[in-house]
DNA sequence: TTTTGCCTGTGACGTAAATCACACCAGTTG
DNA sequence: CAACTGGTGTGATTTACGTCACAGGCAAAA
């Protein structure tokens, strides 16, 4: 089945290759076959807000494919990126178990499958299916470490650029190794950057700048090179 | 029962007083059962370490009274409070259902009873019993929440003002009201303080005396005061 | 082509708060 | 009652970064 995004989208959850260890659709058959009578298969463009901070609950999404930033915005519109969520993720969990509303506000960065389930029918499938529901807690467990690994970022480090040498170095795990350095496609803006450390984008800029001087690493168009990764980590060890 | 730190220890979770709304053994009776059978009730000093940040996962425990320190700390010794729980709350559940080291050091504030679940025991009891799984879904979900405030809170807000006062209000909602203001009981060092927001102890002496002189509020011994309540909501939305 | 809009690079400047360095004051402890 | 110890109050100094301001680049629209 194709879409107007250009996605071809997975109607079916046993045949989806996407099934593997840590994602949310790792269950056991027959709570995947409940799960697959409840959900709304469908795909969004990008720039698509999926839920914003504040409302009420409507029920989770699980990203099939495409990736998806979760924000949280002050009154006077500073934002914060929390994270970027991947394929295989659950959005909404917290509030949709708590049933207080979303925390987070969820934007599509490209276009994206995305199942969605209902609350009370995603509830009614907890209760009823403990693996589900195991899984479930395991993702909320994950989302709070990644939240205190934010906590340490914004609270124990010093400068910015140990920040972002930290950020940089988290995504370098998940990039091809060359002879130059370590290549990793990152397709955000200095802003969005920014606002992953609690930072402005003048100073991603000028520290991203610094560390080209230094042949640390480099940012061009959307491809980031590491460059001297022990040089990076020396940086955030001080 | 009684013991060397003068707390009574209650040992029958059906008959304990603070099975109430919100309390982690407030479960269903097959449930609590179990539970029952599998943990270990005892006392603790003030002082007390309960987990060390990095140690493998040995169980969870539950507050049955007094209060618990969550903190972490970077290499060069900075440390960061991440909340005070209280009775009723779990610890440690983050690191035993993902299996991940401790991401956080437990200490007791006070002589405290907790019942230790071993790891095992309890993943066993998650899996059998979805109520008390949703249970601890929720729990999770409540950390999450809070880790969540606490990155707005260290990543949005702009001044120490702004989020000292923003604490203080938080505290503020289970104090007394007197004609005076509220009166809270905090038994907390000005460097506790400042480790709850990501300060230095002297600004938060300084911005402290700052309320005081503006008669906001004043923390006297171990009692504080809010004498201005509207003042200091206007001070955290600018 | 020009226009428009979003991104990036850099300079200048001000400032909140970290840090250092004391002095003071309970309690406790020998 | 010294002598400590752990918490508090305050001044002086320094600095990393936020903010403002503007210039250039590049891509899509017109």
């Amino acid at each position: 089945m194709s879409t107007p995004y250009g996605i071809e989208i997975t109607e079916n959850c046993m045949l989806c290759k996407l099934r593997q260890k840590g994602f949310f659709c790792e269950m056991p058959k027959p709570a995947l076959e409940e799960m697959e009578k409840l959900k709304y298969a469908s795909a969004y463009p990008q720039g698509a807000v999926l839920f914003v901070e504040g409302q009420a609950p409507r029920g989770v999404y699980v990203i099939c494919s495409g990736r998806v930033k979760l924000s949280t915005t002050s009154r006077d519109g500073k934002t914060l990126i929390l994270r970027i969520a991947q394929a295989g993720e659950v959005l909404g969990l917290h509030a949709t178990v708590s049933g207080k509303p979303y925390e987070l506000t969820a934007e599509t960065l490209q276009p994206c499958q995305l199942d969605f389930v209902r609350r009370d029918d995603f509830l009614r499938l907890l209760q009823h299916h403990a693996d589900a529901c195991l899984n479930a807690a395991q993702h909320l467990s994950q989302n709070c470490q990644s939240a205190y690994e934010m906590i340490r970022s914004l609270g124990l480090s010093h400068s910015v650029s140990e920040k972002l040498a930290r950020l940089l170095l988290e995504w370098a795990t998940d990039g091809e190794t060359t002879k130059e350095g370590i290549r990793i496609k990152v397709s955000l803006t200095h802003e969005e950057i920014a606002q992953l450390i609690g930072t402005s984008r003048e100073t991603v800029t000028r520290v991203l700048s610094e560390f080209r001087d230094k042949k640390l690493a480099q940012l061009r168009g959307s491809t980031l090179m590491i460059l001297d990764k022990p040089g990076m980590e020396r940086l955030i060890e001080t």
